[in-house]
Parts: structure tokens; sequence; C-alpha cells
DNA sequence: GATTTAAGAGTACGATCGTTCGTACGTCAA
DNA sequence: TTGACGTACGAACGATCGTACTCTTAAATC
């Protein structure tokens, strides 16, 4: 059996050399967190930082299952409970944006970042982007559906449509506060997405 | 002095081997194009590939120069000619679209690609994508500003909103091509833009 | 036709890449 | 206390990175 002291220390190294790889992905990359950058970074010998996973690739998915979940903690579950349909949408767009103009990383939102990174590759990492990606899509879209049938949307909206507008919104928010400073951009992104929902922008 | 011939060969090299760092770029990002890939590909030696340029970040930021050069032909010089305001800033929303969903390199537009890996880094990439799309965007603000005073868009619109809501849906464009396959992505983005720019959207 | 010039091949350099090995140390069960 | 197990280390592997050199060769100028 593993030793109980022992796995939770194994535990911890695993979350350093986790939120060390989304802190340095955010940055330059994905690909540009290397082992060896890992190593020094955190103090320890690259054999140590590698051991806990079992290749680079692995460690690649667990810091994009970070990442993940992290999204799912901070933009999806604080709103989760709310009523399904528009009130919910306007809120999860709410959060979204929060959590892109200031999602911890210095480098930006890193599952914006690796998305568009890793959208023309292949390999297990674009895949797993693409699953978590459609399976975000797939609660969007039902909220527009039931928005639509409650009549707070318009029939024969484009629920894949409005999808796109909104992860777009979404996503333009790193770049234009990386390259040009722009500090309004959590306010831009949401009076588009209120746009798209037809909602009304309070001023 | 320069022989003719020979400098006419050695800008064809120039130009192939652009052309190759573009396309490789596209898929795997700017940093991904090695010079002993780029060797490989075309058939040189590592030294006759970086010969050309002096150091690997000037072949990076020459190809960002390509791509500039070529977005600035694709998309705004076809409709550079119309008239200012609504008219030219909806045509301009029509070619960007288009080239966005077919720009013709098989890892999607590399401007967006380039843009979001080095919107959080520092250095001559970062700052040349971001002095490049500050132009864009002055340029569509002032056809904004145009409109604006035309009557075509309501006084009190914010340009900076739309553009920001512009060049978002333009780069949401190659995720979702490339992540879902999706293959509307360039009616979504028009309108969108049409949408922001109150034009009506044609079925 | 001889001289000059530059493009590109070839080779080698030190550094770093991801990965694998043997080993020392600490923790648990027996 | 002993034995087994797993963590992390240090060292080393072959491969590839960007760059710097020499050398061949072909074109341009005289």
């Amino acid at each position: 059996m593993t030793g109980r002291a022992s796995a939770q220390a194994a535990l911890e190294t695993r979350r350093s050399v986790l939120r060390a790889a989304a802190e340095l992905a955010s940055v330059e990359g994905l690909d540009s967190v290397t082992i060896g950058r890992l190593a020094d970074r955190l103090g320890m010998s690259k054999a140590g930082v590698i051991g806990q996973f079992r290749s680079k690739e692995k460690l690649q998915l667990e810091t994009v299952e970070l990442v993940l979940e992290d999204v799912r903690a901070r933009v999806w579950k604080p709103v989760c409970h709310l009523d399904a349909g528009l009130p919910r949408l306007l809120a999860v767009c709410a959060s979204w944006v929060r959590y892109a103009a200031d999602p911890g990383y210095s480098g930006g939102c890193l599952l914006t970042q690796v998305t568009y990174d890793y959208d023309g590759r292949t390999g297990a990492v674009h895949d797993r982007i693409a699953e978590g990606r459609a399976r975000w899509r797939e609660v969007l879209r039902r909220d527009i559906d039931t928005a639509v049938a409650a009549g707070d949307l318009p029939p024969g909206t484009d629920a894949a449509q409005v999808v796109y507008g909104l992860e777009s919104l979404a996503a333009g928010i790193t770049p234009a506060r990386l390259l040009h400073g722009d500090d309004q951009t959590e306010d831009w992104a949401l009076r588009g997405m209120h746009a798209i929902l037809g909602a009304p922008s309070t001023g």
C-alpha cells in the first residue's frame, strides 16, 4: 500500500508543479513549459518534476484539466443554481467575462491561450480542448433553447450563432487587455453579450 | 554591388522560407518553427535558411510582416477605395471574415494565431503585433466616426466598443472552424458584425 | 577571361530538450 | 526491527535547438 503522508506529499508536489505549469503556460504557451524550467522554478530536479506524470504530454493534459476545472468552479458553479434560461445566461456571461478579465494567471486566461494555440494541431491536447469547449457550448445552447421556449429570446433564434457570439466576445478580452492595455474589456464584452441576448445594458 | 540574378535568387529563397514558416506557424505556432524543420521541409541546409535572416527573431519578425502585408492586401485593399463610413465598414467586415475563414494557411489565420500566442509575452514580436493591431483599430475607428457623423450609426456610439466586437467576432472564426469543424463561421461572424453595426442581415 | 562577391552547403559548437536509469531517503505494514 | 514501497535526486542518454564558422560554387563586374 501507499503510505499516507508520502502520498499526500506527492499530491502536494503534483499541485505545485501544475500551478507553476499553468502560470508559465498562460504567458508563453503550453509547449514552452519545459521540464527543465519547471524544475528550476520549483527548486526541484527534472526527474522529480516529470516523475509525478509519466510524460510531458500527460503533464500538459493535466494542466488542461486543471484549467478546465478552474473555469468550471469560477464561471459555472457560482451561477448553476439559478433558473435555467435567460436569467442564468446573463449571470453566466457576467461571471465569464469577469473570469476572463482577471483569471489569476499573469498571461491572461489560460483556457483561451491553449484554445487558440492548439486549435490547428492534432493530438490529445487538441482533442481535450475541443471536447471541453463542446460541452460548454452544450450548456449554453440548452439555456438559450430554454430562453426561447420561455419567450425571453425571439422564436427562431439561432442558438449556434448566439453561442458563437458569446464565446468570441469572451475570448477577445485577453488580447485586448494584454496587447493594448484596455481596461474596459469586461464592459465591452458584457455589453456585446447583452446586445446579442437582447438585454438592456445599464450604463 | 549585388548581382541582379543572384540577388533575385536570394529573394526567391527568402520568400520560400517565409512562406514555409508562415504555413508551419499557422499550425503549431510561431516558435515551433525551427530552423532545422524549415531546412528539412525546404530541402536546404540550416545555414541556408537562417543565412537570409540574421537570427531566428528576425525571421519571426519578417514572418509577422508577411502576414500583416497579406491581410492588408486581401482584407483592406479590396475595399479601401469605397466611400468612408458605414459602406466601407460593411465591406471590410465581409472581406475580413472571408479571409479569416479561408486564409490560405492550413492552421487557420496566422495573424489570429500569433496575436493570441504573443499577447502575453514581451519582445519584438509582441510589440509588432500590438502596433499592427493598433493601426487596424485606428482604421476601423475612423470609419465608425465617419458613419456616426453621417447618421449611419447612432450618435453616442462607443467606437472602441464596436471595434472590440468586430475584432472578437473575426478572431472567433479560427477556433470554431478548427476545433468543431463549423462551416458556418463566416455567416455567424458576419451576422454578428451586422448586428453591431445596425445593418439588417439578409437571410 | 580574371577577379570579386555573395548564396548556400557542410560541419561543429554549447545549450537545452524529454526521457531513463540507479540510488538514497522516508514512510508504512508486518 | 525488518522489509517493501514510493518519492525525489543526480547523472547521463540521444536528439534537437540556434548560431558561428569554413568552403564550394556560380554569377556579376572589370
